[in-house]
DNA sequence: TAAAATAGTTGTATTATACAATCAATAACT
DNA sequence: AGTTATTGATTGTATAATACAACTATTTTA
């Protein structure tokens, strides 16, 4: 393995990483939490905090606040489940599949303009290999 | 330009910060923001906190704070300007230098592990393709 | 020299997160 | 069946990174 790729990589990973989330933080856009956990309802239906804390690997404490703002804002409903007291199914809204879209379509078009000019190879392969990183990510967590 | 590469894309992105951001937070690692500030006084040289936020594209408070908290750990120094009373230079200091290589070491192993596998081309390709996103996405900040 | 600009710090607020305590409901054990 | 343990969810508290606004002390400008 060659130090200088590792040494490229490290340093265009820390600077990608950190220029997005500020961007994020910056233009008052949907966060990017809100953004996950409604594409998680969206993608895979209603769950309970248990359920989508494990999927997004994140506290169930943090989940419920998600949740319950996405519910103030009407972008999911909290359905009681009637097998388990309990425990609830949080399922996104039609307001919040509409704001989940035109958030996608913008995101969509910024990359768009981002990815101006490259080849349409250059632009399979840099998904390929982005996806190739977060199954090994996603691999080495469930060791 | 197709769809399918930058929904991949997308995706795959926000995937990919997400858990980069996160597994950091987590691990007891020294942090983002101290490890670029760092690297920034080391590959820059001494600077004061508006240099460094304009750089860093960080608000001079948050730079402060963070340059505050580096002292601290004695990782900077903070030497006043002869020339102007009211600034600074922040200096890495020896310690500074050495947590910053330890840190960085410690980013490539486990970096190196995520991509073991990867051709050496893959690897080319990954970090030019993250450069050249990161390259373009710096022009456009500075329209 | 008085007013304006500048470098930096500090107070306050927000967002995302985790951990611990707690509540209510369900499951397990004897 | 009745007590105990487990589970799903919420809420209190804490931390980190950040921005904006108010402020201080200098320096520059008019």
């Amino acid at each position: 393995m060659s130090d200088e790729s590792v040494e490229l990589i490290e340093r265009q990973i820390t600077d990608f990483v950190r220029r997005i989330v500020m961007t994020e933080q910056r233009e008052g856009r949907m966060e990017r939490s809100a953004y996950i956990l409604l594409r998680q309802l969206s993608t895979y239906g209603p769950a309970g905090v248990k359920a989508l804390a494990e999927n997004l690997q994140l506290d169930i404490s943090t989940v419920s606040r998600q949740a319950s703002a996405l519910v103030e804002k009407d972008y999911v409903e909290k359905l009681p489940n009637p097998d388990d007291k309990r425990s609830y199914f949080y399922k996104i809204t039609e307001l919040g599949s509409e704001e989940l879209e035109g958030n996608r379509r913008e995101r969509f078009e910024r990359l768009e303009e981002m990815l101006e000019g490259w080849t349409e190879e250059e632009q399979e392969t840099f998904g390929r290999l982005l996806k190739r990183y977060n199954e090994t990510a996603n691999e080495r967590l469930n060791l």
